[in-house]
Formats: C-alpha cells, structure tokens, sequence
RNA sequence: GUCCUGGUAGCUCAGCUGGAUAGAGCAAUGCCCUUCUAAGGCAUCGGUCGGGAGUUCGAAUCUCUCCCAGGACGCCA
C-alpha cells in the first residue's frame, strides 16, 4: 500500500469538481516538523477563485482521516505514526531481504556494459568508476524484477596490439613478463613508443602486424591470446579486491572483428553509406557529425564494432534497455551509435541508454602520477585497506579476522565515494579525503550498522503493545525513512544514478544515529525497547541490502 | 568557432519535474563516554546560490544574455 497515493486519492474526492488528479502533488516538506506530507494549494487558486489558504482550510475541513492544517497555503498532513511504525516495521522484518523490491522490471531484460578495461594494460583508476557504478546499476536492476546481462566489453583490438607485439618480439624480457606480466607489456610498449617517436617506420610494421592478426595468422595470434590471458587474470585480482562478481559475457572489441563486414554491407544495401576524403561515412543531418564506418584504407572503426556489438547483443540477449556505462568524453560516439541503428530501421536502438558519467580528478585536472602514468587501482585498494587496517589496530584491537574486515572498510570507503556524487559530475578522488572514514562515507554506514547489529541480541520475538508506546520524533523519521526504500529502488533505477541510493543511505544512518545518541534503545521497559530494537532490525535490513546494491559489504563488527 | 556539462559555505558536494527560514560532510571552536561500539551525537561559526535581465503570487530551480572552468567536435578508442 502507498501512503501518498492513498492521500492523493482522498484529496481528489475533494477537489474532483475543480482540478484534475495530475494537478494535485503531494510532496516531503522540507523540514520534517512541519508535517509527514504538504498539499501546496497555490496552483488551485486561480481555477477555485479562493485564497490558496482558504483552499487548505477547505480541504481540511472535508479531509477524514488524517491530522491536518492549513498554513501558509498549504494543507499540512500527519499520519497515524502508530499504525503507521507497525505496518512499516512489520513489512520491512518480513519481506528482510526483498523488502524495496519493485515488480516493474518483471519480464523484462536488460544488458549492461561496464568496466571494459584495456588488454595489457594496468586496470586504471580510470576504469573505476564504469566498473562500480555499472555494478550498482546491475544490481538495481535486478531489484526491480529486471533479468540482466553484465558485459564486459574489454578493450582487446587495436593497433595498439601490433606494437606491443613488435614490442615483445624486440625487447620482451620472458621472465618479467611471468612475474608481472602487466608492468612488463607496460614497459614494453612505453619503450615502443620511445623508439618510434625516432623511428617512425616502426608504427608501419606495427601496423603491419596488426594486419597479421587480423588475418588470424597463427603466432601473432597465439601472442595476443598469451597477453589477453595474463590480463584477464590480473584483472581478477582486482575484481575479487572490489567484490565484483563474473560477468556474463567477456565479448570484447575483438569478439566482432568478423561481424563487421556484415555491418558495413548492409549499410550499403541500405543506401546510407557515402564516400568522403576517401573514407565511408553515414550522414546524420546538418546538426550532427556525420558517423565514420569505414576508413580511407579499409580499415574499420570503433564505431563499426559498437553497431555490431548492438545488433549482436539484440540478438543475443534480447534486451528491453541495453546500457552502456561509459564516460563522458563519448556522448557524441553514442548519439552517433543510435543515430545510424534509427536510419538502419532498428527500433530498439532507442532503448540504447549511454550511462555516461564524470572523469576523476585530482586537484581539479585528470589524474596521474607524477611521472604521467596511470594510477593503478590496485595500488589504490590496497593502500585505502591498509589505513583500514590501522584505523583498526587503533580502535577495535581485539577483532577477529581484520584483514577481512580492514578490505571491506577500506575497499567500501573507496567504492561509496565514488557512488555518492551524481553521476555526471566529475569527481574530485582524494584518498585523503576517502580514508577519513568519517561523515558521508561508506564506512559511516557500515559502523551504524555494526553498532545495530551489537544491539539486536537483546531482541524478542513478542508481539508489540502499540497502543501504550509514544513514537516521538527520532523514531518516527527514521521509520519514515525506511518507507521510502522502494522510492529509492525505483529512482536509481530511472535515474540510472546509484547516488540517489547512496545519499539515501547516508540519510538513513544519519537517522538512526540520531535516535541512537537520544534514546537508549535498552531501557527498562520491555515493550518500549523491544519496539525500539524492531526499529534496529527494520533499519539494518534496510542498510544491509541497500549497501549490498551498491556493491558494498557491510561488517557485523567493527 | 560550434555543441554538451558544470559554477551553491574556506574545501568536497546535496537540493534543480518552481513552492514555506538554502542543507550535509570535512575543516575551525566548544560540549557529550562510571549507561547499548565516540568510525557516533549536540552546539557555534560560515552563503549577494558565477554576474545581469526576464517569466511568475513565488526562482538556487524555468528563459535569455554575458563571464569562468572542463569535455566533445571523421579516418584513436
């Protein structure tokens, strides 16, 4: 049942005369004392020829049910927290886990890219954020009913591939390359570079034996598998660190090298393909770039891959939404992408859904090491874990298990931090700020939780006596809160933003850290703590599995 | 140059389908552990919501314009 449509619904048999049902909204007032809901009357003044006031009072006089008042225009409205605490509360301890669960995405299918680090090179912190938020969204999906399809789009074709090849071939140091296989492709292909930017023939043969292995040529071949498969297992390691689990599909660039032809032929037949400088494009329209599908040397494009990769997943998966967790930087390639799926007559590209998110900086520029290279995420892992781990030695000395513990802190305060801002925006990464471990961060919440859950061993199974207990303020707001989950649940997934779910659990812990600090929870009394310790359970349900979307773990201790 | 984002407290950011005194966290200052985990809570300090104009009963929120920052603009991905 919903308590604001219900309300809606009460206010309309009011006013059904005048206003139509969408006119009426009901909304959250700003400050939580001034009512549970506020009807703003302003915009029925002018169709009632009444004061927007008068119109409240009105609606007050006639509303059954609820405590209202009429103030400032508008028509203020308390619920029945008692019945109220016991439908919320009893709902949450019963459903437990599925408890925000929405059924809208029942029978539907989603196909989600996301994290899509490069071959043989170091997982960056750029691939960070593609990686949680699209396994946030993921599990957001799966919250509302959705089936779902996680892809891995790894970045494992390119030119690039030729050079590090010639590379290997000239300066591969085999030992290296079994004990840190990535730091030595790196070294590798930073050398190639430094030769090249000399010797300039040495991108033709790079080129040349990209061609190679485009052509399937066995050696070249058997090489670029060898690295893919040193990469894909480093990578694991930094999966495993973050808790991101296997993806359905790990069909990268490379996985359609065979499938474009097909594209560019029925493009042709299609009538859609020009020459231009030499090279094969499909024109969008005087306001839009026009798409480059093929380049003057015959050579295909990313583009020209990401047309495939689509029509392939359609057929694949056949989703309802395909999104692409993906930056910025490549809104122009997406609006591009759709553009010539709609002149293709495919229909389905408009559930193409670009998840385009912020560039992580530092100091307000793109970030790097000193010596211009890419920040390993790893490394960054491992030193938020470690300062995890002295925050613990300091405060909890006596736990078990704290190197368990300290990866969940630390890799959580590194995984929330980059969740709770809107999507968009860029963010600014400092681990300073990260590893402060205090306020709007993850392990914020996951100390409210562990302080809950030290709680719930006083609690019984008895039923609650409703009528003698007095909900006061703390109790009641963060009651309400909790309401709010299948909002939440259901705005992520719309928004496709994971921070409408984190800012939501910061709210929640700031909630109940208030009536915590207020209320001793075990009291005397035993059917006033044991309403209190339901608030408990109710609230690390709700906590556990909102933190659990977003892909963190939460701690029974800290 | 064209297009897209963003500009809110010293810092990092919420709030933006227009609504009642602009909110958090950090930093600063001062409180609260003989009582359930102080990684917590409370209080104080801190804002011409980039500038200007407009629409409206009402604008941080919508429109226009200007300024500033970042990004994207055919043979990379």
């Amino acid at each position: 049942m919903n308590i604001k449509e219900q309300i809606k619904n009460d206010i309309y048999d009011i006013l059904k005369e005048y206003i139509e049902m969408e006119e009426i909204i009901i909304e959250k007032p700003k400050d939580r004392k001034m009512a549970d809901y506020a009807l703003p009357c302003f915009t029925f003044a002018k169709k009632m020829h009444k004061s927007p006031n008068d119109i409240a009072l009105m609606i007050k006089e006639n509303l059954k049910g609820y405590q209202t008042d009429a103030i400032n225009g508008y028509l203020n409205i308390f619920v029945d927290k008692k019945k109220l605490s016991k439908m919320i509360l009893e709902t949450i301890v019963e459903q437990q886990e599925n408890y925000g669960n929405n059924s809208f995405g029942e029978g539907k299918v989603v196909a989600v890219e996301y994290s899509s680090p490069n071959i043989a090179k170091p997982f960056g912190i750029g691939h960070l954020r593609s990686t949680v938020i699209g396994n946030a969204l993921k599990n957001v999906c799966l919250k509302n009913g959705y089936k779902v399809y996680s892809i891995n789009y790894l970045g494992d074709y390119g030119t690039q591939f030729g050079k590090l090849i010639y590379a290997y071939n000239h300066w591969g140091d085999e030992k290296a390359l079994n004990d840190k296989p990535l730091d030595e492709l790196k070294r590798i292909y930073v050398k190639f570079h430094e030769e090249s930017s000399e010797n300039p023939e040495l991108d033709e043969e790079a080129r040349r034996i990209f061609k190679q292995l485009e052509d399937g040529e066995l050696e070249v071949t058997a090489l670029w598998e060898r690295f893919k498969d040193y990469s894909l297992k480093e990578f694991q390691k930094t999966y495993e660190l973050l808790g991101i689990s296997k993806f359905d599909s790990y069909d990268g660039e490379s996985h359609y090298k065979d499938k474009m032809g097909a594209v560019v032929e029925e493009l042709e037949t299609k009538n859609l393909l020009e020459f231009d400088d030499g090279a094969q494009i499909v024109r969008l329209g005087d306001n839009m770039n026009p798409a480059l599908i093929k380049r003057s040397d015959g050579g295909t494009l990313y583009l020209t891959r990401d047309i495939a990769a689509a029509i392939d997943r359609k057929q694949r998966f056949n989703f309802d939404e395909s999104l692409y967790v993906v930056g910025n930087e490549q809104i122009l390639h997406f609006q591009q992408l759709k553009m010539v799926l709609d002149k293709m007559g495919y229909e389905w590209g408009k559930n193409i859904h670009h998840i385009s998110f912020g560039m992580m900086l530092q100091d307000g520029k793109k970030m790097s090491t000193r010596q211009g290279k890419t920040v390993k995420l790893h490394d960054v892992l491992v030193e938020a874990i470690d300062l995890a781990k002295n925050y613990i030695e300091e405060k909890s000395p006596n736990l078990d298990n704290k190197d368990e513990i300290s990866r969940k802190i630390g890799v959580g305060a590194v995984i929330f931090n980059d969740l709770k801002n809107y999507r968009t925006n860029d963010i600014e990464f400092n681990l300073e700020d990260i590893l402060k471990f205090e306020g709007n961060t993850g392990p914020y919440i996951q100390y409210t939780y562990a302080r809950i859950n030290s709680l719930l061993d006083h609690k019984k199974n008895i039923n609650i006596n409703y009528d003698n207990l007095v909900v006061n303020e703390y109790m009641w707001n963060i009651i309400f809160k909790l309401y709010e989950f299948s909002d939440i649940i259901y705005k992520t997934k719309i928004n496709f933003d994971p921070s409408e779910l984190a800012k939501y659990l910061i709210d929640v812990a700031q909630d109940f850290n208030k009536l915590y600090a207020n209320e001793k929870i075990v009291d005397g009394e035993e059917n006033n703590s044991q309403f209190k310790l339901l608030i408990c359970e109710a609230t690390s349900i709700v906590i556990k599995e909102g933190m659990n979307t977003l892909g963190i773990d939460v701690l029974e201790q800290m």
